[in-house]
DNA sequence: ACCTTGACATGGTAGGACCACCTTAAGGAG
DNA sequence: CTCCTTAAGGTGGTCCTACCATGTCAAGGT
């Protein structure tokens, strides 16, 4: 009764114990089932072999052929397992030259497409994107005031300067608007904060693109929002981490309200 | 040459235009390869289902093989579309009863993977965790003083009471200690905020029960802890958004240092 | 009216068979 | 000997078929 059509005794799933990582039995309520699925079981040898440190970034995983063979489940599973670790940006599974499937650390890639999609699905309110955005934003810039290299200062007045000369194009003007805030992010020195800074941002990316395209007096905006990215950065280059975090705050805001927002 | 074997014209891939997302072929540095695979294209029909209205959370999307047949793609695909969208908390798939696959919008649930798998592999640096969560419960707290209703203050104090309560089983303390802040996030009337602050919580909920089983005077450690817990309760309750900030700041940035997780 | 039971539905899994693309090495042309 | 051409192999991408496990539901008997 037992599966007897497998001689090859597939991976006996650890009779429910430390197949989940996450137990939790307590005083919570009952979990559904965490029923564990062969690619979770995929999932976790190959955590187990980051966390031991057999595999680090950069490393390839064996080919999915071998992989499956060598833990016994069938290639579909693997390649499930491929998908979610590859939407979680721990690998990044490539055809071609360099082909295979390489051990990487994108988080902030992964959140992004999170934020994304949710933001697209109308499942987070605009509002509150627009606070959070606020929030993070804020304590890029103050960490940024206090501890920004002059790397970090020339990499954020760079992208100042290309919004300032490419301000015609809308475009590109988004691209750099974005680049800036993400540069204030890795100046920051935190590398949590600055990936949902870029998330964030990143995400908002073609809303803000479709918004400069549909409003009208584009030249007013596009001076304007410079004018404030100008404020920015100078009140970080001059390490007032108050002063730029307000004047980060007042950018985001002017923008969402002349943007209009609140529909969207 | 052009796959002839396929007389039922697979998907042809909208030569590659718009096929996926983010065009993004401005300055930046070029794009490795944006070669769609056939289960982004079975996200992208998904998404755009549920971004036109066609389908909502709760609903039950086709069984895998009529999406495969209706969309001219593989069984596979659909399963790898569904495991990135289950991954992403777009979906939930269950066998057995109320069986299928159906929508949902588990945000959290995602970014506490993304968040608990790459901090596991040491992608982030404990700290920028511990000055992201300072930040995020900072924010939190202060919306909670200002915006938390009647009943948010309740389900607060209730998991301040069960953590007195059972303060000496660690692992029950550790569920009421998550709750507890959890609580306060969602009283921020915030659900980016409040979902990133879980997340970020919820990945450190292994970890921090471990440091509870290794702490030797836990009966000290738990009194203060729920000392400083009920001082943050305190401060939201009254209404005071400053205060309720630094409580919760000094009450984290404290079990930082005394669980000493300089070296995790 | 109440079980029993079998057909059906649906996700989970394995395995096989191709294809497209690239790398590599063998082998012939100069 | 060098260089180009070409064949073989590796690897991910995709589809298909078959089967299993588990649940629903309706037909039928008790």
């Amino acid at each position: 009764m037992i599966d007897v059509t497998h001689a090859s005794a597939p991976p006996a799933r650890a009779t429910d114990d430390s197949a989940r990582p996450k137990a939790r039995r307590s005083t919570q309520s009952w979990r559904p089932i965490p029923r564990s699925r062969t690619y979770s079981y995929v999932i976790d040898q190959v955590d187990e072999q980051i966390v031991s440190g057999a595999l680090g970034v950069g490393d390839r995983l064996p080919p999915e052929r071998d992989l499956a063979s060598m833990l016994g489940v069938g290639r579909g599973a693997v390649r499930e397992a491929m998908r979610v670790l590859e939407a979680y940006g721990v690998v990044r599974t490539e055809t071609g030259t360099e082909r295979g499937t390489t051990l990487t650390a994108m988080p902030s890639e992964a959140l992004t497409q999170i934020l994304r999609l949710h933001i697209g699905l109308a499942n987070f309110p605009m509002a509150d994107v627009i606070e959070a955005r606020v929030m993070l934003e804020r304590w890029s810039a103050r960490l940024a005031a206090r501890h920004g290299s002059p790397a970090d200062l020339e990499a954020i007045a760079t992208e100042l300067r290309q919004m300032e000369r490419l301000a015609g194009d809308r475009e590109a003007f988004n691209e750099h608007d974005t680049a800036f805030h993400v540069a204030i992010a890795r100046a920051s020195n935190n590398r949590l904060v600055a990936d949902m800074t870029t998330a964030i941002r990143d995400s908002m990316r073609s809303l803000v693109l479709d918004s400069f395209h549909s409003y009208e007096e584009w030249g007013g905006l596009s001076g304007e929002l410079c004018a404030q990215h100008r404020r920015v950065y100078d009140a970080i280059a001059a390490g007032d981490a108050d002063a730029a975090a307000d004047a980060v705050e007042h950018h985001i805001r002017s923008a969402y309200q002349t943007l209009d927002w609140g529909r969207v």
